[in-house]
DNA sequence: TGACTAACGCAAAGATCACTGCTTTAGTCG
DNA sequence: CGACTAAAGCAGTGATCTTTGCGTTAGTCA
């Protein structure tokens, strides 16, 4: 069996309906904010019955998790074998993910469904983030290469660059993302981030 | 005129209503979440009309970022004169004030609101979290010590403890608050954050 | 003490949302 | 081609939420 996954029609109605609501919300994210993300506009704007995406989504926070979700499935990136390099890569990777259009309010919007889901919402967020910069460790590790330990990495890279985006504090570009990375690597060295003339 | 701000009538059942309409946004977020807090729902809990708490404040992340406003006005930090042992202080403080109940979904609800309204409370919350690190940078400064930049320290020990708190990172405690301080103030010298079995 | 008025309570009306039975459309497969 | 059925459309219902006009309460100040 040919494994799509979701829609066992895949082949025409449905597909173009969720197509349109994905759509739809990545528009109306981008608009209003997440929190004012509501079905019926959603509906309207997709050109679409309200009742359909009810039966599907079920609510707005499980429709806008399920769009954050096929957002960050899209790309997929290559190793080239350098460590350093490799990182750098993944965290101008992170770094563009969240800078898009909405990127920020999806990332909310993952994170806020009601408590039950919420965990599983979080986990998920945090291993595809995880994910990114897991596969180059293991790469150097396997090449016999003293690597730092993940939560290091996220700690080093992945949460200045949430929290500067977050709170939208300015310079934070990729020459910014690689200084991260940069510094993690080779401590004390080379500048530490931020350290090019910001007057 | 003595400025008290608000209200043009402080003493009676002006303020009243304001403690119980904040009391009960506080008891809800708790309960219920921050996306489910509705204006009738807390005008019931505290025993107010719901008009009353429209006309004052309008919208519900309105009334969030208000109180997340007042919460955190209230503590005051004292210095003690070194400068890792003040960091610690704000570390320690910072990751308590966002780890009690609903102290994510406040931080959540302040940068939330529509985008007008939205970049000022960045910049609010923002500045109130870099005070609290700024004042002991100051009082270092002034001794003569070499200090760290106010960038530095948002990325390397709020940063971590913003993420580490959204995304439910275990072992995420005062230890590692310290740590996160200790690693930046002293780097190489004592062990990496995290470095304390964690298996 | 008594007039003044900001803020609150009340109630009604309008809007929007969330949900559900039933009908219709349009892919799928023998 | 023709039966089958998953999914979409339609329409009606109940539940909140939101707003607004008006009367009432309770601090404030001369």
């Amino acid at each position: 069996m040919t494994v799509k996954s979701k829609d066992s029609r895949p082949g025409g109605r449905s597909a173009r309906v969720r197509a349109a609501v994905h759509r739809a919300v990545v528009e109306l994210v981008q608009e209003v904010g997440a929190d004012n993300v509501t079905i019926p506009a959603v509906a309207r704007r997709a050109g679409v019955n309200p009742s359909s995406v009810y039966r599907r989504w079920g609510t707005a926070p499980a429709l806008l998790a399920d769009v954050a979700d096929q957002r960050q499935d899209e790309e997929a990136p290559e190793l080239l074998g350098d460590l350093r390099e490799d990182l750098e890569r993944a965290a101008v990777w992170t770094l563009t993910d969240l800078s898009r259009p909405g990127g920020v309010a999806f990332f909310r919007a993952e994170v806020a469904p009601d408590v039950d889901e919420r965990r599983a919402g979080l986990r998920a967020c945090l291993e595809r983030v995880s994910a990114r910069f897991q596969a180059p460790l293991a790469a150097a590790a396997e090449r016999g290469e003293p690597v730092p330990a993940l939560e290091r990495v996220l700690d080093r890279v992945v949460a200045p660059l949430y929290f500067r985006v977050v709170f939208s504090v300015p310079e934070t570009d990729e020459q910014y993302a690689r200084d991260l990375v940069a510094e993690l690597c080779a401590p004390g060295r080379d500048a530490a981030p931020g350290d090019r003339g910001h007057r």
